[in-house]
DNA sequence: GATGAATGAGGCTTCATTCAT
DNA sequence: AATGAATGAAGCCTCATTCAT
């Protein structure tokens, strides 16, 4: 049976995608990707190099948010609250936050993991802030987004209850607002 | 070479709580600890047992947050925006969180991290908190710590500059106050 | 190099054969079986799991006593008798004999050996008996035939002169009809 | 406390005993002996030197089959058949045999077992024996009473039913006078 | 002389990657 | 160009033994 080429290395990329953003780029293993693509091992090697550069090129086709980002500051708490809440209480997800915040720690990818950070998030939303501060207020919204990651990666969806996603996103997005808007007065008096 | 079985459990001890919170737990290998703590590695399976035990062990012995939870409701997000800003802006820090962030994705102590996570951080901080919600109050603010973990492990302490301490204060003490006290009207108006 | 699978496992298997029957399971090792096969370890591991598994592979192989058994109650004493003398005097003899009685001692795969001996040696026997105590009766015959196997590893062809092989055969007849065979009388007259 | 030397090496010798009957030369390690004797690693080698000592030391101490020999030629059969019936349907016995059918795989200690197996049980037997192929004779014997051993391991003592010892008794001694006792006419006439 | 900490060797297993076919 | 067999490195762990104290 002859295979398409093209057809192959999507297969080797969805499921690339799927195992890092499920496992993380440690416990993923070139046997698995190629067992759930249905492919020969030696092909990634052939499309793709090494497994960090799978890795890179994984993380490269993923958008930046796909949809999440694409609103105006104001909109922007509300906007993220949702997202973070979907991922924190639905099976589904994003997988961009998911594969960074699993593969993390692995230094072979560190600088990549970092650079996606900057450039699929942090400067997204930093582009999208006025005022001061513009970089430490995405920042901290970037460590609450990373953080849920880690949250759901730990707990699966049974950290909230089903019913309470309104009160989860209402909270998230008093949350992100604290962490995006511009405030007029600091928050610690005396 | 020193023949102290005492010290020579707290050279292998230290060197894994070290290492462990700088590379997370897949990272470390026995080799490493071993020569980090000049000590043989056949030691370091006989006095811990198997490496998830040494783990299990350095999370046992790392405190709960050693006096960043010993104040009241009120005073808490303030105490733990500057426990969190002095990790994002210092070289030093509490090692708990980042050994955490860091060896999350290991299935291997998938359980140990969880546990420790509930122990060291949300359930103290749920049992400070009044009012409704407070599960989901305390599990977004310990998605933050844990997400300023991860950002401290990928950007250093370059994330902010030194002279923004005051404002990453402020900051993070209005974002804790969102996660944590009690609102009383929901919090997005039309 | 040859770099057929079916001709590397089938070394890999011939080698373990070999080895486990002649140095049973625990003195063998991987190493060794990869060097008899001339083979990289890690393939045996590919190709078959873990030693234990390589193991059971062998002892599934192996054949219950090929052709031993092949004949009727009456003749089996005569039957066991030549087989058990061929391998007392010869340099070659079914390898399930050894295999087994040089393993029986590691608990790793005491269940894989238990098994074996009943499903390849004292169930065929039992089943070609008639009369009554046919387990006990069975169970005498397969000591003797596993303590032959025990006593070739210890002393090799010698414990035997060559020229004695006849009286052999026909002490271990009367033997293997003492186990096996039915008696009118109580064997213990005052 | 102090600790009485020779009470020290006499208890390190019971555990060393009571551990290779049980385990089997492989199995036992010296930390194993030095728990069970409650006494120090090091003594065992400096009491006794290498683990391949003590395990001489603890065969020179075994009796050769305690009064288990002392009968006439005529009365061996039916002595033999209780001590092996004892040993398969109680739960203690004779380490001897233990101990050799057990450790019989160790190359290290291949010498020693072979030795002993001549100076225990085959040579004393063999010097009970009248008539011509004593040697042979005596070796069929010893090959069925060490065999009973590795049954009695694999299936510990629920090869036979308890009620059926007296069959067993019976069987066994007809099975030993087959072994044991001259023969006037060959056993397989045509 | 007694203690137990320290050691080096070696065991099994798994991984990413390369190399014949 | 595609396949999958083969490889070497490395990981964790355990053992008998030696060496300071």
């Amino acid at each position: 049976m002859r295979r398409d080429r093209e057809d192959t290395r999507r297969r080797i990329l969805d499921a690339a995608r799927r195992l890092f953003a499920e496992l993380g780029y440690e416990q993923v293993t070139m046997r698995l990707i190629a067992a759930e693509a249905d492919a020969n091992i030696a092909l990634i090697n052939r499309y793709f190099g090494a497994k960090r550069e799978l890795f890179a090129e994984v993380l490269a086709q993923q958008g930046r948010f796909p949809g999440v980002l694409d609103v105006d500051e104001e909109g922007l708490p509300r906007r993220l609250a949702e997202y973070v809440a979907d991922r924190l209480t639905s099976g589904t997800g994003s997988p961009v936050v998911a594969t960074i915040s699993r593969s993390a720690a692995s230094p072979e990818i560190h600088e990549l993991i970092r650079d996606r950070v900057l450039s699929a998030i942090l400067e997204p939303l930093e582009a999208r802030l006025t005022g001061p501060d513009t970089r430490l207020r995405a920042g901290i919204a970037t460590a609450l987004i990373m953080g849920t990651g880690t949250l759901r990666q730990l707990f699966g969806t049974d950290v909230v209850r089903a019913q309470d996603r309104d009160a989860l996103v209402a909270r998230l997005t008093a949350v992100f607002e604290a962490c995006l808007t511009v405030v007029d007065r600091p928050s610690s008096p005396t």
